[in-house]
DNA sequence: TCCTTATTTTGGTATTTAGCGAAATAACAA
DNA sequence: TTGTTATTTCGCTAAATACCAAAATAAGGA
């Protein structure tokens, strides 16, 4: 999960992310539609993919890339809990120091 | 608002928001919790301000950290809008190329 | 097999970032 | 004013990141 924020932090994934959601696109396609050469859009797309945010599949030579929508939704999960109520789950963490893996 | 996911991208500044959702602290409480130093830490607080994520306050020498819960609240809609419904607004930007500034 | 197209990997440099300790600043009390 | 406590800024190093061009890989078609 914590690799979903720095995924994220970037301006040009955050944009690859939001060309996916209106369709599924080719590397190639992508590549047409930004300011970077493929060789360094790959390089974003394994930080996508490490992130979980994005899905692969092949068409022959071309490989078409697919928001994965289930993982946007945990990290609005996790949004919410950070600005969350204090409910009852929540209560018996309070003036702990909050678990780092869980942040 | 890009600057609130390079905020976000830092597993240390994550845990920094996490204890302030529980509550309010001032900068030597945190810095007791976490295993980095003062002024490291207070690299990470200029962070979470530009990001507008966190707001202080001063009562004599103390600075007090707080969340910021409306730009929390921002970081939310921009999420749902990544993995959103199709609605109105959102057909009439289909297949457009997105603004970068916005995403 | 050889060629073409699509994509990724490699090798390189430049920029950014996180971290530290020491020095500087700020507010206040003695 | 001098001292104390709390926090930030400064100067630095090490590690991570973004970017590009060129070489490598993968899948098919001729």
């Amino acid at each position: 999960m914590a690799d979903v924020f720095h995924a994220l932090s970037s301006p040009v994934r955050r944009q690859i992310l939001k060309m996916l959601k209106a369709r599924d696109m080719t590397a190639g396609e992508i590549a047409d539609r930004l300011a970077v050469t493929k060789s360094t859009l790959s390089g974003h797309f394994n930080v996508l993919k490490a992130a979980d945010l994005v899905v692969t599949s092949r068409d022959g030579t071309t490989i078409i890339y697919s928001l994965n929508t289930s993982v946007v939704e945990d990290v609005l999960t996790l949004m919410v809990s950070l600005l969350g109520t204090t409910d009852t789950a929540d209560r018996a963490e309070k003036e702990d120091i909050p678990d780092a893996d869980k942040v």
